[in-house]
DNA sequence: ATCGTATGTTACTATATAGTTAGATAACCA
DNA sequence: TGGTTATCTAACTATATAGTAACATACGAT
């Protein structure tokens, strides 16, 4: 399973209704009810996808009498952020044909 | 599995091992002997990680004799990137309290 | 005290992942 | 032709993931 932390985040991104979760978080907290609303999945498996999220530090939980409500915790995605960002300079110019990039780059930096 | 294209390529990262390999592909085309050196892997499993990057389309197989080197396709990259780039705003601000900027965001857009 | 709502736990199924060893394929080299 | 190098496939094991149904717990309301 690859139980580094950036794996972790990364394969509990890694479900489009985990991604789905996230992104309704960023307006405030939703309790687990709420966050289920959208999807046709049982409770069970809701909990699940919030465990996950949980133990990849994106998500925090909190208590309200008989509610679990969940806030989001961004830090990890930072991680992710960093990981894609050396990348930029790869996308929008040559996607097919990386060839006069990397002799670009080759040259100033030998390898 | 969740098949969807940013899910293959969240899961394709998920692994140190390919992360590794995408890393070093920046400088050019490697085989898959070259590939493998660093790590304590048989080949067989180095196979396997390719196949699950190039499905997820960060890679390209060629031909070369009996080589088959492999070359970076970063596109789906640009996805992940366009994935985390909106949290941006929520990191290097409060980390753990998100009140705040969720009060802020709350006012100009109410949900 | 009991009821109902909200959530979590357990046990189970099916499939996917990550690795292994052993054998198959393919292409070059003598 | 036969051997060597490079890579992939097949079969297998162990563990993880994604889901289910059924049950348990916790708390507020009546």
């Amino acid at each position: 399973m690859s139980s580094d932390n950036l794996s972790l985040t990364l394969s509990a991104l890694a479900h489009p209704a985990r991604r789905s979760i996230l992104a309704r978080l960023t307006t405030g907290e939703l309790t687990v009810a709420e966050l289920s609303e959208p999807f046709d999945m049982t409770g069970p498996a809701i909990t699940k996808h919030l465990n996950v999220l949980e133990r990849a530090g994106l998500i925090e939980r909190l208590r309200d009498a008989q509610r679990r409500p969940c806030r989001l915790r961004p830090g990890p995605l930072k991680d992710v952020f960093d990981l894609v960002q050396p990348y930029r300079r790869f996308w929008g110019e040559s996607f097919d044909r990386l060839d006069e990039l990397l002799a670009e780059q080759g040259a100033e930096n030998d390898n």
